[in-house]
DNA sequence: TGCTAAACTTAGCCTAGGCTTATATTGTAT
DNA sequence: ATACAATATAAGCCTAGGCTAAGTTTAGCA
């Protein structure tokens, strides 16, 4: 069987198969971008929840990190040593973390990013409990044009 | 400052902040979903491709496993060694790739979710290209309680 | 002022999921 | 029938992102 026999508008089976397959390439393409939104994934959202911690307690503190991300603050040093090397908080020894103008850059846009996908999501009607456990694992996937789909969207239903 | 002064409903900052904080047990408890999602991310991903190739070629070989993940025949080694591991796929030395019943299941679920997500981008307006990607890394991140949302939006105003 | 609890770091370990390079098997075409 | 190309496995390495257990620093209170 010829690797032609299968490409992308083809269809595969009728019934279920809306998603004619695409070819492989677009396909590893797809996965390899996935692959990249998973490396920046929890990069941002410590980033995020710095930021918000900032704002809100006017401090970020590692026991607070690692109580809100639900893992140990020994994680939570090696996560901060990383996003010290790349250049998105300021951390000494004992101290409380700051964002670098990188970092508050990227806190801001990942907030704005996750508000869009969570009121979206309400206003299509998912219950507050399942928006917010799906905004926080969906936004990292949906690409600027999803967003601004999804930002018009909430604009043209909730005038509220 | 105590923990009590940033709690489930208060708001952090005014204008932006849709988002006000949750309690830190909460917040926690919903990265910790996430983790989880990402763990079975891969191989649901992996399951449905081996599903979808069974169907569509006859049968699933590592060289066209590999083509479509963009990953190198050695990783696919790994993983499907994994898969078995788990139950989830047959397979003996140079020969195919067979689904389980449970891989079937498996399979199955996830080319119906990954259908879901796909129709309901179209759906709202995102375009062709950026609804594949984003379906892609999207699709594991729903509850089911959104996905059953998102079928009945499509259904709605989708007639065609 | 000095002790103790809470916060933080360090060291060492583990799994998942990638990679490369080398080797083994299979099937096909002369 | 055999040689070669395509396919698959094996061995060994790396990073990310978790963990525990043990040690260090800080800060608040008696």
């Amino acid at each position: 069987m010829s690797d032609s026999d299968f490409t992308t508008h083809e269809h595969v089976r009728n019934g279920d198969s809306v998603d004619e397959m695409l070819s492989a390439e677009a396909h590893a393409l797809q996965h390899q971008q996935v692959r990249k939104a998973h490396e920046t994934e929890l990069i941002e959202d410590y980033i995020e929840l710095i930021g918000d911690l900032i704002d809100g307690k006017g401090e970020a503190r590692s026991v607070e990190l690692a109580r809100r991300m639900g893992v140990t603050q020994a994680t939570v040093g090696n996560m901060v040593g990383r996003l010290s090397d790349l250049g998105l908080v300021n951390s000494e020894p004992y101290r409380a973390i700051f964002l670098t103008p990188t970092g508050r850059k990227m806190a801001d846009r990942s907030r704005k990013r996750h508000i869009t996908v969570l009121r979206f999501l309400r206003c299509i009607g998912v219950t507050e409990e399942a928006a917010r456990q799906d905004a926080e694992g969906m936004e990292h996937h949906c690409s600027d044009a999803t967003l601004e789909v999804m930002r018009e969207f909430v604009q043209q239903r909730d005038t509220s």
